[in-house]
DNA sequence: GGAGTTCTATATCGATAGGTACAATAGTCT
DNA sequence: AGACTATTGTACCTATCGATATAGAACTCC
């Protein structure tokens, strides 16, 4: 059976530099005619290689949660709760301090997105979210469980302060935060962990 | 000189209705139809009143910065830093912990504002974000100077560290935490504060 | 060299965005 | 009453949104 035109353009590169736009302008902020211009691709070609829109946010944003997200996963196998915290925290710096990032964050970006069009990206940024958090809060778990943290300490509070530092270093990098500033705000972040037993 | 048909709506009235709106959606996330259907006002009745969608969003925001910001400025009035970084965490625990407002945050929506349309709303809300911040660090100094902060604490870093906490504290309601549980995370945040000499 | 298949390009779709022209309406002024 | 002014509702503007119909171009198979 015949095999047809091949594709005239790279679909990495262009999932490449669809996440960057993505990640800078969010989903709602990026229209077809920028991606469109950006990717040099014309809007069949667009649609005859990703779906539609959504469909190829979906896979930007899995490109995204493997690349910039990595920091995370790798935290999360720190043998002690301070490492993964100081991991976590210091890798955020790292990736919105860098100048060669869009600023921002695509999960915040899409925690905020605009109109209810986007409501199932939304719902579906907001189940990442909820999924990063609830990471962190068992790897917290197994940590009080080995003494890691203090009895008294909750790895549901710690994870959830963990987020919102993370987040919020997200935000303020879209201000012009340095990454060394960023670090600051790390360091600051984490003189208050807990200390554990061991 | 005659004065012209009254007004047949409140315009107080309207603005609340619309600082809802945009609080909830952002400022590219609501449309005109939302407002003028949210408002019980045709299109030419908006306009007349507020001059265009620009503008009617620079009075909500007037609006939100007296109302729901007012624990901000209050928080600066405290006597001691300490009690200025816990008014701040727990004022900021306490707006968006009520289920009676909506998540998120105009600054934060207008942070990560979507399209290059609203680039001028971009930049006018960073303006903002960044004279927030400044503003608590103002405070900061001052407090140091007073020896209500260790000589080695940094005013511009704490401040820089209270805004991430608040705007992730922002980010972190619209996935739907709680007051309570935002209010531990204030708690976590402020457990590490420096301690003064007095 | 077709036949079959897949991509590319032009041109366009309906829906909606923000924003207005215009005439009718409702009030205050003299 | 009549002049003047501001608001209101209808109906419409252009631009852009995401998405496609259609036709031609480029490739592999037989």
């Amino acid at each position: 059976m015949p095999i047809g035109r091949p594709r005239e353009f790279d679909t990495e590169t262009a999932l490449e530099l669809a996440t960057a736009l993505f990640w800078r302008k969010g989903y709602e902020g990026t229209s077809l005619s920028d991606l469109t211009e950006t990717l040099g691709i014309t809007r069949p070609s667009l649609y005859a290689a990703f779906g539609n829109k959504e469909a190829l946010f979906r896979r930007v944003l899995e490109r995204y949660e493997a690349k910039a997200g990595a920091y995370r996963t790798k935290a999360l196998k720190a043998p002690t709760a301070l490492e993964v915290a100081r991991q976590l925290l210091e890798g955020a710096a790292e990736l919105h301090g860098d100048k060669a990032n869009p600023v921002g964050c695509l999960g915040v970006h899409g925690a905020l997105a605009c109109s209810d069009d986007a409501a199932m990206i939304r719902r579906e940024m907001s189940a990442h979210r909820i999924a990063g958090e609830a990471a962190i809060r068992r790897r917290l778990t197994r940590a009080k469980a080995e003494g890691d943290l203090p009895a008294d300490a909750s790895p549901s509070d710690l994870a959830r302060y963990l987020s919102v530092v993370l987040y919020g270093m997200a935000v303020q990098s879209v201000g012009g935060a340095s990454r060394a500033e960023l670090r600051r705000v790390a360091a600051i972040a984490l003189r208050q962990w807990p200390k554990g037993a061991r």
